[in-house]
DNA sequence: AGATGAATTTAGCCATGGCTTAGTTTATAC
DNA sequence: GTATAAACTAAGCCATGGCTAAATTCATCT
């Protein structure tokens, strides 16, 4: 019967996607909140594994040449990186990735490559798939992740 | 010869995704982090929209409630939004978008639905799809959205 | 070994977007 | 019409994540 009553209240053409049970729809933003705090760290961590498997080490200038932002606004982040366990720096030195940093980086890597993978699949440009994947993979859920995949598998046969 | 230079680099299973010149890297970075400035704005005039077609107006109360935040937080929010022109009120009276505001809204609902749908066509479940339509509707591209409304015309048919 | 330039850190600024606590206004109910 | 409850505002706190300017350390070159 709920779904009855959505069925009623949409219009031709619109999605019945809003207007939802408000608790549901704060549930939803405070998620989108939460995956939004591990945002920063995962940029970070999957970027430094890139710069280690390319370079043999992760420089702070490096990082935040590639993110587009000043050595000192990096080298903020990255103390509070350090504070909570996900990489580790002497002084003046390159940084590392501790364990849970290098899995965390792992698990970000495949997510990361499995949406440009479905993007390109899916017939987006290469250029755009990497634009879009950046802002898309903090926000995908394992269920999404799992129909990327089978669709890649099938586009791909 | 960059393609051929990719392609070599490029392990079994493993996107040409990483790795790109610096500079681009960094304008992709650069892209989120503007496209994360707006995701507040659209947010709340989605939002604030929704409410004026199905209650007749949106309280404080309600947005707050809605986003699962405190009253206190989202009115300090939509004071900046009425500082840089998309909403209107009066002290203790409900608010209202401007034009500029109602644009945005309009905008947003139509990416958020396309979205929406789009996951829905690809197989993904409702309430799934509802979630994460939410996170991801900032990061969509034109060219992406595009690719989006085809498949779902081509899966409706 | 000392000078120089690059890399890094330190300190302090700002905006965003959460929070709490306390006060004010509005609306309701009697 | 006044008491009470609900809605809203005000003030001030905190973390994140940008920035600049200035100090420090490191590395390199002669």
């Amino acid at each position: 019967m709920t779904l009855a009553k959505q069925d009623k209240n949409t219009k031709a053409g619109e999605a019945d996607r809003a207007l939802q049970a408000p608790e549901l729809q704060a549930e939803v933003f405070n998620s989108v909140r939460q995956a939004h705090l591990m945002e920063a760290v995962e940029d970070y961590v999957e970027l430094i594994d890139d710069l280690i498997r390319s370079t043999g080490e992760a420089r702070l200038v490096d990082i935040a040449f590639r993110l587009g932002i000043t050595q000192p606004s990096a080298s903020k982040t990255l103390a509070r990186l350090q504070r909570d366990g996900f990489v580790t720096s002497a002084p003046y030195r390159s940084i590392f990735l501790t364990e849970k940093g290098k899995a965390l980086a792992d698990a970000s890597r495949e997510r990361h490559d499995l949406v440009y993978r479905f993007l390109c699949a899916l017939g987006v440009s290469k250029e755009t798939a990497k634009h879009d994947s950046e802002g898309l993979e903090h926000h995908v859920s394992e269920e999404t992740l799992d129909v990327f995949r089978s669709f890649i598998q099938k586009a791909e046969k």
